[in-house]
DNA sequence: TGTACATCAGTGAACGCGCGTTCACTGATGTAC
DNA sequence: TGTACATCAGTGAACGCGCGTTCACTGATGTAC
């Protein structure tokens, strides 16, 4: 009987633990916020005990970076997928780029604010690589077809960063409801700034 | 000897106990940020029993309502002087709104992510009123005299905001230390898009 | 000017709660011989 | 194929901690008469 996990054909599906906490913990993080996200909740919801998490993880902040590793993967991921779909024309990918920013913050806000709002002591850096790093030169690579306006050299990216993020989370705090509004849920395209090509 | 406080020349040298929390709660949200931010914490920062604050919250979402009702006008106050200091002209006055808004965050980056990133349950929303409307009417009135590029009726504005908060939070984040970038720290005007006026 | 009373901010002890962490333990798995 | 041993993930009880909240209380202040 004991045996019966490893007789199934997949050699995985003997369980794994972390994997569940880790699934476990994005799950409490989506639907509670990082408020709710503690080590004996997250053993709660795989179903073991409050001890055993002790077993795969340092301590909350270390479980925490691998959420913000698996968050940063993740976006990038879709940031090069937009980018990808959207063909050989240089603004439709650094819309589609942009795009894909704003629509992950969106669909996982629980996640993201742990990715930038999080305090440094509350998550362990070492955790994770620089799975920030990938992110940010995919944007960088779709800014780069286009020169800046006037000075800075990554004033660009500056300004693109800026404004993705900035949406991002006045959408997910709900300040497009704020009642002086009219649109409420503004497009990404409308919103960007004119793009000349670099000419050189 | 009690009444000595009230023989003070200010009539206010009378302990206010209500203010002096509310310092302390900005103090704490300063210094050690949100999650350090208890009503025990503060009383005890005030030299008071930790069962004082209840005389004078209803608890800590209202203490927090009270501190953003705090920041939305001090930032407002910001914004507004920063406009009436940069005269006539268009471009500057929005300029100096934007100005005042990063650097407001930059200075109070514990009350910033209290006012825009912490989850409803947590700040009683009924301890402060229209007071983060009047920073958006702001920054509507500086907005006002350019034309959108495009479509929308809000989307300058939409545009404006979303690039301001993002750089703000960016900034606060230490996003701008990013091993990746040559700029450390952007200014505001090498990052707004081009601003036409509005011609009708 | 006095006296009786109501109000109210602050005290300090006590409560239950959820938290991270530690501990000796158990039982399954893998390895050396 | 066996036997002895090491490893290691999970258990459940226990710990101390800081938290918000409640409670009867005290003492100062303000008010009615």
């Amino acid at each position: 009987m004991t045996v019966s996990s490893r007789d199934q054909t997949s050699p995985g599906a003997a369980r794994d633990v972390r994997a569940e906490l880790i699934d476990a913990a994005l799950a409490i993080l989506h639907e509670d916020g990082l408020e709710k996200l503690t080590l004996r909740r997250v053993a709660a919801r795989v179903g073991v005990s409050h001890a055993a998490p002790a077993h795969h993880f340092r301590g909350l902040p270390h479980l925490l970076g691998a959420l913000c590793g698996i968050g940063f993967e993740a976006l990038s991921d879709e940031m090069e997928a937009g980018m990808a779909a959207a063909g050989d024309n240089p603004r439709e990918r650094l819309l589609a780029v942009c795009e894909a920013y704003v629509a992950y913050a969106e669909a996982n806000p629980g996640l993201i604010s742990l990715m930038f709002n999080a305090g440094k002591e509350r998550v362990e850096k070492a955790a994770f690589g620089g799975s920030g790093q990938r992110a940010y030169t995919i944007l960088r690579e779709g800014c780069a077809p286009f020169a800046p306006a006037g000075a800075e050299a990554d004033s660009l990216e500056t300004q693109i960063w800026s404004l993705i993020h900035g949406f991002a989370f006045l959408s997910i705090g709900g300040r497009f409801d704020n009642p002086g509004r009219i649109t409420k849920r503004p497009e990404i395209r409308d919103v960007l700034p004119p793009l000349t090509l670099r000419t050189s």
